[in-house]
DNA sequence: TTGAACCACCCAAAAAGTGGATGGATACGG
DNA sequence: CCGTATCCATCCACTTTTTGGGTGGTTCAA
């Protein structure tokens, strides 16, 4: 079985890689599938698909009934790791349009959807303007929208730090107005002007450097099957799952797991979950309430 | 200004466009980039540098003093769209670890974090199983866990189509011991068996093709600048936007978008949005909430 | 002034890829 | 049963890409 792997020019990694993705996910390949990823010839594709079958003998036989090359029983990848959350990502980029169809591996796009996020756009350059001040530690003057004043205002923020609340987009960023360390949402950002050297930085956003756990369990009136499905879903050992947070980002992660309502909100096979305890949480929830501007 | 572009080879194209990424996003590339990122020699990575000025004039200079080529003012992308959302998708997809630092294009990753989805990771070998039968129109038999059974059932589905919730993944399927279109959830499949051609095909699933339009709009008892911040965020025109949600996916999408609770249960500013009237909804959200099994 | 860290350029040789041509195996429709 | 279409394999000469070994230039900082 040859399965040393010789140092291998980039380019012919991702096609040997590619063949290998066909190969778990379809159980097949093609030369003309190789000839439009890479725009190959058919002729370099042949010599491709050989060396493939010279490397990794026993993965791949062609079939010549089907006329394309199938997964063999004792397939063993070599150059790839099978990655469900790789695969379901590349469906969503494509369904996003972050993908072309032309440019992801996966062949047969299974049907798909998924509930809408409607994140507006955001304007590249001024996410480059935030991500650069996150990078040279540089207070930046932007246009926002913010939720107390009437029209967008010019104001200074220092950023250090991107994060994503399932739906939004924000920049956690020092105020250089209030001094203290709040969320931006950037698409409320209508613009940016320039640069300079931050005010005080030697503050700490304790906030964000803060990690809480969050102890969630399935509901208590739910089913013994019904615990044991939702703890199935969750990864919950023993009844339980200890989740992780940022105390700047627990708003939106209460948010999110749909525990920031009282409990008697929803009924319990909606609610499914509910936390088990947490000290912090009365504290934290408070004063991050306010937060967001 | 040499603005053509001639036909390129695949691995050429895919450096000029990293060159180009980097630019627009770093502002600067190195010829060690190239190096570390497709494997090339010194030399080589020479060569396509200035290759890239010869196909594109005016967009980088080499900077002697910051010994590094820089994107000029006059920069205009010639092989990519710059696009926020893949350069966002790309930072999520490090933090998640589905692409590794070393394979992502954005060189100086930004501090980031996110609220945590507690997704269960999935055995490619299940999903790949569940995705074949979708392509190949069969029903499969899988040993699932539901929330009604006390333990994990062999049954047989016909999957049709993949959705995510926002949290976790459904196989949208025929149930053939209820005759009935439920969404399985892909975590709670332990196990996968054979495949045979389905029961009865014919039957449409309603429910999926079905398509409704869910008109929202800022919460009526936040102030004029709240809203209009909120109308932003959701790319609200006159206060209202219409956010189309196949019915198969309502029970999830009104979950995701905190509205599947009486509008008193949170705050104004925490609820930020409401449902601007829908006559489909009562009746969709009833015969929905018993969909999943 | 010296070394380090960049880059440019020249050369011969290897590797990757193209285009044209020939041929084999299989399936499908008359 | 025959012709045709569709896969793939292989040989050839040729071009492009890439490497490796050089040599040298500029800028910065110690």
């Amino acid at each position: 079985m040859g399965e040393e792997r010789p140092n291998l020019r980039w380019g012919v990694e991702q096609k040997l890689q590619f063949i290998e993705f066909r190969l778990f996910w379809e159980g097949h390949v093609n030369r003309s599938d190789l000839i439009e990823k890479f725009g190959v010839s058919p002729n370099q594709a042949s010599g491709d698909l050989n060396r493939y079958i010279a490397l990794a003998e026993n993965n791949m036989i062609y079939d010549k009934s089907g006329k394309t090359y199938v997964r063999s029983s004792c397939f063993k990848p070599l150059f790839l790791k099978p990655d469900s959350t790789q695969y379901l990502a590349q469906i969503r980029s494509v369904a996003e349009g972050v993908v072309s169809p032309d440019d992801a591996w996966i062949g047969n796009l299974p049907v798909f959807d998924a509930t809408p996020a409607p994140a507006r756009g955001i304007d590249p350059i001024i996410l480059r303007s935030i991500v650069i001040a996150i990078r040279r530690v540089e207070a930046i003057e932007v246009l926002y929208q913010s939720m107390s004043a009437q029209d967008p205002e010019w104001r200074w923020i220092a950023p250090h730090a991107l994060a994503f609340d399932g739906f939004r987009w924000h920049a956690r960023s020092c105020c250089e107005k209030s001094g203290q360390y709040r969320d931006f949402v950037i698409s409320r950002i209508m613009d940016t002007r320039q640069t300079r050297a931050p005010q005080k930085q030697a503050m700490f956003d304790i906030a964000w450097e803060e990690v809480i756990e969050l102890a969630v369990g399935p509901h208590p009136e739910l089913s013994a099957p019904q615990k044991r499905a939702i703890e199935l879903d969750y990864g919950m050992q023993n009844g339980r799952v200890s989740i992780p947070v940022r105390r700047a980002l627990l708003y939106y992660a209460l948010k999110r797991l749909g525990l920031d309502t009282e409990p008697s909100a929803r009924k319990p096979q909606d609610q499914q979950i509910i936390l088990l305890s947490d000290p912090n949480l009365s504290q934290g929830a408070s004063s991050i309430g306010g937060g967001i501007r």
